[in-house]
DNA sequence: GTTGCGCAGATTTTT
DNA sequence: TCTGCGCAAC
């Protein structure tokens, strides 16, 4: 096999096929790349059957990606080889294993929304009030345990009380697990810590999967959490032939339980691993690779590569100062407009945020310049209430102790059986130690041994024919029908296509639309499938949740933790504030939080190949109120030499009243130099002279917005002057000097 | 069941 | 300022 279209260190990378290795791969280091070109080798030239190798990655994206990649270059079995998520991975080994855990084979996967009701529910029972105890904190603390790895089983009270907040929280996390598995449910966490119990607890099964994939590959290793390490380190412990790929600089889902640790230490793990490190970027130009650089060399918490580029210098970044967010939105606009007149296609321009809130002022500005563009996973599509509903109907089907699934349909659309009836058929059912589904089959069996219930006539007809239907489909799905054929029986015959047809509101017919939609996926699921079945179907869209995304000359829009894997020719990065960007929260908790907003910032930074744009807004209209943030810390990381300032000061006048209709005034913005570029292009002056400022700690002002404070300390001079002011109220607050509205007493 | 009011809260969201 | 929710009343 010929490697040179690989660098020295990639090859490195592909030749040491044996023992534990980390990769340290850089942002556009050709990562993808090397990880196809490894396992191609141990394919080709070590002859290792396709059977024994196991890729994990965290995403479905970076899977999918992986998996095309092999079937293109390698003349090899793709199908037999393993190239999956972590999840999806488990849920397979649990769907085959689980009777060893009292699992049967169709179990449901619960996202964290399911999860959420189950804990509402819980909370409900003990009468514990949602504001006093959120089910969100309560998921959060489970979430928390099983992403260190903890199960039942293993984990006491005396070990995890510490991350507990609130005494009950681990009652509830028993409770919690013993309904998922009376439910025959596992959630996201689960499916991870599942397989940690059942390889330890049940050793010979470990063997199996120890003996079966000889070689483990992990990428995106920076976002795996303690249990995904340990799952890793139970199928890799006996041969070590563990490879292992990250970035400690873009590891930015600390908040999901990714732990950083699992790089810093991998070493302290496998004392004999070798440590490659990929340093040449091959996307980005010398500018912007060498300023991405100088910014993530502040973090504390990472093992240090220096990227380097063969590529060209590059135009300055821009670092552009707006009037506000308005203006700031007609700026990304009229720069597309610009690059565009250039020949550029759409669709290699991107505009990153921090938070989803502000695509609409992009998208306002888009639209009205009439440029096409995609939001990128914006409202997700298996959300949607109807959605969910008929993905109830289908879990029914496939698993009768969901009764979460039940209870969601039961009274949708409505027959009749309202919160009164199906209390009362709950009791019932935890009385006799039934899920909900299998009493109403009882009920509907023989009706005359539930008098005692005295459900009514309506109730009673409607839970036949609900159990009829379902039967039905069950029976359909056991001699492996077609599932569209049972999904459009389960939308036709619960009344539920009526229902919404007898809806004549726009969102009526929307709803139908997201059915058909819905439709259409398990048609292509069906047809993409050699024994397609509900269960996989059902296991597919939870793991899976990636729509078809829309193509063509479009301008992408999205988070930067949505742009991580993507590059862009042409970047643009909005609200470069503090409180924005770095976000206020990390700015509350700390410098490890700030060092991720770094990261984040980073992960940004290192999408745009030719042109990178970062822009800021003086003022923002944000809660209701306008404010000013000043420009983000990060941008005073990225050294003179680099950068471009600019000083879009023009543009529409923001009108005293803020909102829907004050667009009218930007229709009358300078459009008359269209053409031209009718806003200041001004480099930043940097004097550095020093000078004594006007703000001496101690000195009394006044604040526009805040009144009347103290300056307790102040930081840099000249322009980048900063001060600390303490107003009443205990209220401190840091401010740019030459934004913040001050005034000396 | 649906509508409407009041109130809190308002990052990121691979699975 | 806007939204989403829980709860109360129709």
């Amino acid at each position: 096999m010929n490697l040179d279209f690989l660098n020295e260190s990639q090859r490195q990378a592909v030749l040491l096929t044996d023992g534990p290795i980390m990769l340290l791969a850089g942002a556009g280091s050709g990562k993808t790349r090397t990880l196809v070109a490894r396992i191609q080798y141990l394919l080709e030239e070590k002859r290792v059957s396709p059977f024994q190798v196991l890729a994990v990655t965290f995403s479905n994206k970076a899977a999918r990606e992986m998996r095309e990649r092999l079937a293109a270059n390698a003349q090899v079995n793709v199908g037999a080889l393993q190239v999956t998520t972590f999840h999806a991975f488990c849920a397979k080994v649990l769907r085959m294993e689980g009777a060893y855990l009292g699992l049967s084979k169709n179990f449901t996967i619960y996202d964290d929304g399911e999860s959420q009701s189950i804990i509402k529910a819980l909370l409900a029972k003990h009468g514990i009030n949602q504001k006093e105890l959120s089910p969100y904190t309560v998921a959060a603390y489970i979430d928390g345990l099983k992403n260190l790895g903890y199960y039942i089983g293993l984990a006491r009270n005396e070990d995890v009380e510490k991350y507990a907040e609130d005494r009950r929280m681990w009652d509830l996390f028993l409770e919690y697990e013993a309904e998922l598995h009376r439910s025959n449910a596992v959630d996201f966490g689960g499916l991870i810590t599942g397989i940690l119990n059942l390889f330890r607890s049940f050793p010979e099964v470990q063997r199996k999967y120890q003996d079966k994939f000889k070689y483990v590959l992990v990428d995106e290793y920076q976002d795996t959490n303690r249990a995904q390490f340990e799952m890793i380190l139970l199928l890799s412990e006996a041969h070590r032939n563990l490879c292992v790929v990250g970035d400690e600089d873009q590891s930015i889902y600390s908040w999901r339980g990714a732990d950083i640790r699992n790089i810093l230490d991998f070493e302290k793990v496998f004392s004999e691993a070798k440590l490659i490190k990929l340093e040449q970027n091959y996307r980005s130009s010398k500018k912007i690779i060498e300023a991405a650089s100088e910014v993530i060399a502040r973090n504390v918490a990472r093992k240090g590569k220096q990227m380097w580029t063969n590529n060209d210098e590059g135009d300055e970044i821009k670092i552009v100062e707006c009037r506000d967010d308005r203006a700031e939105a007609e700026y990304v606009a009229q720069q597309i407009k610009l690059i565009a007149n250039e020949g550029v296609s759409l669709k290699d321009i991107a505009v990153f945020y921090r938070n989803n809130a502000h695509s609409r002022t992009i998208e306002d500005a888009l639209r009205k310049e009439k440029f096409p563009y995609r939001v990128v996973a914006g409202i997700k599509f298996y959300d949607r209430k109807e959605v969910k509903d008929m993905i109830s109907y289908m879990r029914i089907v496939v698993n009768k102790k969901d009764s979460l699934a039940l209870t969601r349909i039961i009274n949708t659309p409505a027959r009749g059986v309202g919160a009164t009836s199906l209390r009362k058929l709950e009791d019932e059912a935890v009385r006799l130690q039934l899920s909900l589904f299998e009493l109403i089959e009882k009920i509907a069996e023989a009706p005359h041994e539930y008098k005692h219930l005295s459900l009514s006539g309506k109730v009673q007809s409607a839970i036949n024919q609900l159990v009829h239907l379902v039967q039905e489909v069950q029976v359909l799905e056991n001699q492996n029908h077609s599932p569209t054929f049972s999904y459009e029986k389960l939308l036709n015959e619960s009344g539920y296509y009526e229902f919404l047809r007898a809806d004549k509101t726009y969102e009526g017919a929307a709803r139908l639309e997201n059915l058909e939609e819905l439709m259409s996926a398990v048609k292509q699921f069906e047809e993409s499938e050699t024994e397609p079945n509900l269960v996989k179907f059902l296991e597919t869209i939870t793991l899976d949740t990636t729509v078809e995304e829309q193509t063509g000359e479009l301008i992408s829009l999205m988070t930067v933790h949505g742009s991580k894997g993507l590059e862009y020719p042409y970047v643009f990065l909005i609200g470069a504030e503090e409180n924005i960007f770095p976000s206020y929260r990390s700015l509350e908790i700390g410098p490890s939080a700030i060092e991720e907003e770094r990261r984040l910032f980073y992960v940004a930074m290192t999408r745009a190949m030719k042109q990178l744009t970062i822009s800021f807004a003086q003022g923002r209209m944000l809660w209701g109120s306008l404010k000013f943030n000043g420009p983000s810390q990060f941008l005073q990381e990225i050294p003179e030499r680099y950068y471009k300032w600019i000083s879009y000061q023009t543009g529409p006048k923001r009108s005293s009243e803020y909102g829907s209709k004050s667009y009218d005034d930007f229709d009358q913005s300078p459009e008359s130099s269209d053409d031209a570029v009718f806003y200041k292009e001004k480099v930043y002056q940097t004097k550095r002279t020093s000078s004594t400022s006007n703000y001496p700690s101690g000195s009394k002002i006044l604040h526009a917005l805040y009144g009347e404070g103290t300056i307790l300390d102040t930081e840099g001079m000249g322009q980048e002057e900063k001060v600390t002011i303490q107003f009443r109220d205990g209220i401190r607050k840091k401010f740019m000097v030459k934004f913040a509205p001050l005034q000396k007493l």
